[in-house]
DNA sequence: TTGAAAGCGCTAACAC
DNA sequence: GTGTTAGCGCTTTCAA
C-alpha cells in the first residue's frame, strides 16, 4: 500500500506536479477544467497530501501546540488489544469516600477552546501532557512539529522555553507573568478572590475566615491568596492572624483537613477555599458531620466547575473562563506568528463571582421534597 | 529569528550533519566526545529538529490522530487578544434547568486515554473536533500530518474513511462493526443494558419498563436497545409493547420528555434510558415534583458519568470504560502500524453495571442530614 | 495558464 | 566512528 503522491497525480491527470499543486493551495489559478481533472485524479488515487512534506516546503507546520503538566498517574491499563470481552460485571456501587479520579476538567476546557479556536483559523492542534518531572524531550518534541505552542505555566523549566522560543512563539496559560520573554495569558486571579472575600467581609460581616490553599508552588493559588489578603486588609483586620490550611487543590486532602478541623473543634465562620475540588472536599465532611453550611460555616470555591452546581448546597465560586483562555492562548499564538515584532502581548481575563447556597443560604423556597 | 538547522549545528560542532541526526536519533553509534560537542552546540544554538523534515525522511510522522464530531455549536466567543479585563462581575446565581453546556465527557475521556496511550509509546498526538456537516477536509487534512488516525463511528462518511484509508490506517472507536475494511474498538453496549434490564426484571419484578432513547442514527444506543430488547424477549415479555422516548441523548430534551409524561399521567415504574445525561434529565424533573425515585419510579442510564455519582439519588447505570477506549484504539493503530498485514482487529471492552440508588433505594443508613 | 527546477531539513545507506 | 550523498514530497519562483 504505497501512498500516492503529486507524481502519481500529476502523471495520472497529464499535467506537472505544480498545477498539481496549484489545484489543491489556489484552486483559481487554474483553468477549471484541469482543476476537474486534477480532482478526479485526486480521489481515484486517494491522493492525502504529506504534511511533513508541504511544511519543509513551505516552512510552516499549520499546527499549534499546546502543552500541559498534569500529576493524575493513573494506574497502567492492560495492554491487550484484541479483547473480546463482553462479559458484564454487576455492583453495587455504594457511596464512596475515595476520589474516583481528580477529574482535569481545567485541562479538557482549555483543550476544548484551544481546538476550537486553532481549527477555526486553519491550523491542526497537537496536544502532550506531561506526566513525569522531566518535560524537556515532550517539549522539544512537540516544538519541532508546530508553529507556535502555548504552554501552562510553571510546568516547564524556564531554560527549556527559552530554548524552544527560540525557534517557535511560545504563550504562557495562567501563572503570573514573569519577565518579557513570553506572551501570556491568564485569568484575574486576584481581583476574582478579592471580591468574593470583600463580599464575605461586608454583606455578611464576617471576621473569622480560614483560607484553604493549593500547593505552595502554584502560581494561580498565590495570586488567589494575595487577593485574599488584600480584602482582608481592606476591611482593617490582619490577614496574619487569619490561619491558612494547605489542601493541595485536592478533593480528598480537604477532606482530611476539614477531619482534623472537625477533631480539634476549631470550625471558622467561613473556609474560603482556593479552587472549587477542596470546597467540596469540605462539603464532604461538613454536611454529613452535621455542620450547617452556609448557617454554621460558610465554604466558598474557586473556578465554576461543574461539580460545585451540583453539590448540595450548591457552591459560591469565582468562575474562570478556561475553554476562553485556550482561545486566548491560541489567538495570541496566531497574532504572534503573524506579527513577530510586535510588543509582548499580555491578555487578562475576566472572571465572575457566583454567589451561591453555600455562602447565601436558599435561594429560593425549594421546589424539592424534603 | 531563522531557525537553526543541522547544518548550522555540524558547523558549529565541526562535525557533519549524518552525526549530528546520529547524535540526536542514535546516540551510542557516536564517541562520547563528541557527542557532547554536538549537544553543546544544539543548546548553544538553540536547535530543535524540524519534524517536518524528518518526517519526511523517515516517511513517518511520529503522530497519531483522533477526530471525533461534536454538536456543541458554543456562542462565539470575543475576538480580541489583548484583554485587559480585571473587572469581576458578581452575580447572585440562582439554580437554574438550563442546561450550562453538554459536557462533552464522553471526548474528553477518549482524549485522555488516546492522549497518554500515543505519548507512551513514543508519538504525538493531534486532534480535531468536527463540528460542522463536512467533516472530508478536517479528516483530511489530520490523515495527511499523521500515522495512523482513530475516528468517531458515524462521524466521517464511508467513502472519505476510504480514501484517507488508502495513505494510513484508521480505527474506528464505538459504534457496531460495519464491514471489515478497519480496525474497531468498541465496549459492549447491548451485553451491558441486557444485563441492567434482566436486572430490573428479574430481581424488581418489573414488567412495565419504558425505554428512553437517543439519537435515531446513533448506533451505540441502537445497540443499547437492542439489549434492551432481548432481555425483555427473555422475560417472556414483548418488546413491541413497550413504549420508546426519544430523548437524543440531552438532558434538556429528557426533561421534556418528563414533563409531557407527568402531564399525561403516563409513568412507567422504570425508566431505562439510553445514558446517564437523559436519565439526570428525568431525574431534574420526576423528583421535584414529588416523584419518589425508585419507590414509584425507577431511572437507569448507561455510561457511568462522574455527575451521575454526584446526583440525588445517585444514578444507577452501566459504566463503559472511555478512557481505556482511547487507550485501546491507539493501541490497535500502532499495531496496525506495525503489521501492516496482520487481520482486522476488533475490540470489545469490558462495561459494568452499577448499582445505586435510584434503582435500589437507599444503600445505607445514610449519615446526612434529612 | 502551465511547466521546469531549485530547494526545504532531515534520514539512511554506503563509503571511508 | 564519521562523512558523503541521494532522496523524501511538496511549494514556489521564474520562464514559457
Amino acid at each position: 500500500m504505497k501512498a500516492a503522491t503529486v507524481y502519481d497525480v500529476a502523471a495520472h491527470a497529464g499535467v506537472s506536479i505544480a498545477t498539481v499543486s496549484r489545484v489543491l493551495r489556489r484552486p483559481d489559478d487554474v483553468r477549471a477544467s484541469t482543476r476537474q481533472r486534477v480532482l478526479a485524479s485526486v480521489l481515484a488515487l486517494g491522493y492525502v497530501p504529506s504534511a511533513s512534506a508541504r511544511g519543509l516546503a513551505a516552512r510552516r507546520t499549520g499546527v499549534l501546540g499546546l502543552y500541559f503538566s498534569s500529576v493524575d498517574d493513573e494506574d497502567e491499563q492492560s495492554e491487550a488489544i484484541f479483547v473480546q470481552d463482553t462479559s458484564v460485571e454487576i455492583v453495587v456501587d455504594v457511596p464512596d469516600s475515595r476520589e474516583v479520579r481528580p477529574p482535569n476538567l481545567y485541562f479538557d476546557e482549555v483543550l476544548r477552546g484551544s481546538e476550537r479556536e486553532a481549527w477555526r483559523h486553519g491550523f491542526a492542534l497537537m496536544v502532550g501532557v506531561g506526566r513525569d518531572a522531566n518535560p524537556a524531550d515532550m517539549v522539544n518534541d512537540i516544538a519541532g512539529r508546530v508553529d507556535g505552542m502555548a504552554v501552562l505555566a510553571g510546568s516547564v523549566p524556564d531554560d527549556i522555553l527559552d530554548h524552544v522560543s527560540r525557534r517557535i512563539p511560545v504563550v504562557l496559560i495562567a501563572g503570573p507573568r514573569r519577565g518579557d520573554h513570553h506572551d501570556h495569558v491568564s485569568v484575574s486571579n486576584l481581583e476574582g478572590m478579592r471580591a468574593l472575600t470583600t463580599h464575605l467581609l461586608s454583606r455578611h460581616g464576617l471576621t473569622d475566615l480560614v483560607y484553604v490553599g493549593g500547593p505552595a508552588d502554584s502560581p494561580d493559588d498565590a495570586e488567589r491568596y494575595q487577593g485574599f489578603v488584600e480584602a482582608v486588609e481592606a476591611a482593617g483586620l490582619d490577614p496574619a492572624a487569619l490561619p491558612v490550611l494547605r489542601g493541595e487543590f485536592s478533593r480528598v486532602r480537604a477532606r482530611g483537613v476539614a477531619e482534623t478541623m472537625l477533631a480539634t473543634g476549631r470550625v471558622p465562620r467561613a473556609l474560603v477555599c482556593g479552587n472549587d475540588q477542596m470546597a467540596l472536599g469540605m462539603l464532604d465532611v461538613l454536611i454529613p458531620a452535621g455542620v450547617r453550611v452556609p448557617e454554621d460555616v460558610i465554604v466558598t470555591g474557586f473556578d465554576g466547575i461543574e461539580a460545585g452546581r451540583l453539590s448540595r448546597p450548591r457552591l459560591t465560586t469565582v468562575h474562570q473562563p478556561m475553554v476562553e483562555l485556550g482561545r486566548a492562548a491560541m489567538r495570541a499564538m496566531l497574532s504572534r506568528i503573524e506579527h513577530p515584532d510586535q510588543p509582548p502581548i499580555t491578555a487578562r481575563l475576566p472572571v465572575k463571582v457566583l454567589l451561591r447556597e453555600s455562602s447565601e443560604g436558599p435561594a429560593h423556597p425549594s421546589p424539592a421534597r424534603p
